[in-house]
RNA sequence: GCCCCUGUGGCGCAAUGGUAGCGCAGUCGAUUUGUAAUCGACAGGUUAGGGGUUCGAGUCCCCUCUGGGGCUCCA
């Protein structure tokens, strides 16, 4: 079901060299058409992508979709044509009057290196600055297809004006290229957006308010479930778990740093009795406060706090996606106070919970990066060395493999932040392990330690399925929707095929009931046809038909929702084959 | 927040500026069915909200809100 098969996997180095080549000439293809139908076009940049690629314009009006089509016909021209890509070195004077219509282009030539070798592409009449490499002629650009159009700042500052972008795509092969269409498509299928909906799972109301989730029943099964699993794992890796309040004091988010460096994503201050309260937009500050509510022994270390924290951040409106990136969300957090000897074994700690956990989903495929210390820091230099060199132990003693994102740590540590990769490939950040060098020092934590002196201890911050939401909207796609038996909100529904045989189904789902397990039976006076058809909508695990025959034998007759009809079989061997699932 | 697009019963969609329809879901009735849709009836809408143009606005214009594709952001 989850097949990776039907994806690509033609990504050796010299295809995708190739595939870079032809996509950054598509590009130039483009943006020929487009100045040619639009002379007054202000150029700006044309890369490829990933999975293609794009080029932006500064136009007086914007794009609509027929002028894409008129542009991918023009550059089907161009293709046929048959004309080559040629490269020629210039001056940078030369490429100052050549450009000196194309304002970008300028400023692009502006900021280069003296010592750049300045390089122009042309095809036809068509030239661009440009260093390459392409391939050799636009025939070379064997399956091409416009996509999309979206505003894009100038060089990606909102400062700038805002050009208008056209994606497009470019593929070896027209089959490869139907190839990466039926990819989107598929992802279109499995968007947990309508999964959400079709499957009574979640819900988004104006009502509310935008990036707000209300769990439906369904939904709330599923995500119970998940957070019982979470609860237990934590539990057996020594893992305190707290509950703190929505709300805290003005006075506690200043000592924090929050109002001085987070207030724009934090939410108005409610007042009570003339104090001022914000929602909270992080969990740590409430841990530390459990962590300072005694003196601490180095006896009593590594602590770690854990909760299922559901915070407020105000998200601007554009950015708002499904569960994926919301303004009220429920994180995993913990808190981990450690001594310095202990660090290394805590962050390996976590790395080993986190693909515990992950595995338990089905997740397999990771992408990890390890962030490094940014110019400007809080904390102390060999504390940061320490910190950053258990991180790469600890991932270094696994054989995870990683990139370094030099410089990439927050202002207050290094950190660890893992992507998971789904079904069809697309990753999402969830888990992070952070280190925390800025709030032990703020609320002055400390702990007595061996000689009888104070030490501050060092806290570890880590979130392993990162928002609930988040991850459910993540899982609810990797799965298509299709929960593995011990997810799924309804395991079993139970079709009688004529009224008589209601009560002999009611039988059934008490007796798998009072097994644990999640039954429901479909009366409704329909044809078993139909409800056959549904169960399998809901992409319900078991459907278990019954009748005369079966309500002799005391059976069922088991369908799967892979497909299968397996015939009737005793509900006692039924239940032996969930269980038989379940482990 | 910015650019573009979008908004019609719960859901998916239709309606040259001239009586708001269809399918699914829902309710009721008939049917009692053996592995992916039985038939019929009924009910359901101030066309997201506000303002304007017009004899007349779902349709055109303006504002607000929402959703989508991107950009930016994600201490």
């Amino acid at each position: 079901m989850l097949d990776h098969g039907a994806l690509d996997h033609t990504n050796s180095d010299s295809t995708q060299a190739l595939r870079h080549r032809m996509r950054h000439s598509a590009a130039h293809v483009m943006a020929d058409a487009v100045l040619r139908l639009f002379p007054e076009a202000k150029m700006g940049i044309g890369p490829p992508t990933q999975d293609g690629f794009y080029y932006d314009f500064d136009v007086s009006r914007p794009f609509t979709p027929e002028d894409l089509e008129s542009i991918e016909a023009l550059m089907r021209e161009t293709i046929a044509a048959q004309q080559t890509f040629k490269r020629e070195e210039i001056s940078r004077n030369d490429a100052q009057s050549m450009f000196s219509d194309q304002p970008y282009k300028l400023e692009i030539i502006e900021d280069l290196p003296d010592e750049t070798t300045l390089s122009i592409y042309r095809h036809g009449e068509f030239i661009d600055l440009c260093q390459g490499p392409h391939v050799d002629g636009t025939a070379d650009i064997q399956a091409v297809k416009l996509l999309n159009i979206a505003g894009a700042y100038w060089r990606g500052d909102e400062k700038r004006p805002m050009l208008q972008r056209i994606y497009g795509t470019a593929w070896e092969s027209q089959e490869a290229l139907d190839d990466y269409l039926h990819r989107l498509e598929e992802a279109e299928r499995r968007d947990h957006r309508t999964l959400g909906r079709q499957l009574g799972l979640f819900s988004i109301h104006e009502e509310i308010g935008p990036g707000l989730i209300v769990w439906h029943p369904k939904g709330g099964i599923v995500r119970s479930l998940v957070e019982d699993y979470w609860r237990e794992i934590h539990f057996r890796h020594d893992y305190n778990i707290v509950y703190s309040p929505h709300i805290g004091r003005a006075q506690l988010w200043q000592t924090s740093g929050h109002l001085s460096h987070y207030r724009e994503s934090m939410y108005a201050p409610l007042e009570v009795d003339e104090q001022e309260y914000f929602l909270k937009p992080m969990n740590c500050p409430f841990h530390i406060m459990v962590y300072r509510s005694s003196l601490r022994s180095y006896r009593e270390l590594p602590l770690r706090i854990a909760e299922l924290g559901t915070v407020y951040r105000y998200e601007r409106s554009g950015v708002l996606h499904g569960l994926m990136r919301v303004r009220g969300f429920t994180q995993d957090d913990a808190h981990i106070f450690c001594l310095p000897e202990q660090v290394e074994g805590e962050v390996g700690g976590v790395l080993d919970l986190t693909f515990e956990l992950l595995d338990a989903f089905g997740f397999a495929e990771f992408s990890i990066s390890l962030s490094t210390r940014p110019e400007s820091y809080a904390g102390e230099l060999d504390m940061w060395e320490h910190a950053t060199e258990s991180l790469r132990r600890a991932l270094e003693e696994r054989h995870l493999t990683y990139d370094i994102d030099e410089g990439g740590g927050a202002f207050y540590g290094p950190k660890i932040d893992i992507k998971i990769e789904d079904a069809l490939g697309r990753e999402w950040q969830c888990t992070t392990v952070q280190f925390d060098f800025n709030l032990p020092e703020r609320f002055d934590l400390n702990f007595m330690d061996a000689d009888g002196g104070r030490s501050r201890p060092y806290m570890v911050h880590r979130a392993i399925l990162g928002s609930l939401e988040r991850f459910l909207g993540v899982l609810i796609e990797h799965y298509a929707g299709a929960f593995p038996l011990w997810l799924a909100p309804t395991q079993a529904m139970v079709i009688p095929i004529a009224d008589r045989h209601q009560e002999y189904a009611d039988s059934v789902k008490e007796q798998l009931e009072s097994e644990g397990y999640r039954v429901e039976v479909d009366g409704r006076s329909e044809r078993m046809n139909l409800k056959i058809r549904n169960a399998q909508l809901q992409k319900i695990p078991y459907m278990l038909v019954v009748g005369d025959r079966e309500q002799e034998d005391g059976a069922v007759a088991v369908r799967t929702r892979e497909g299968g009809n397996l015939g009737a079989i005793s509900v006692r061997e039924l239940l032996e084959r969930l269980a038989g699932e379940l482990t």
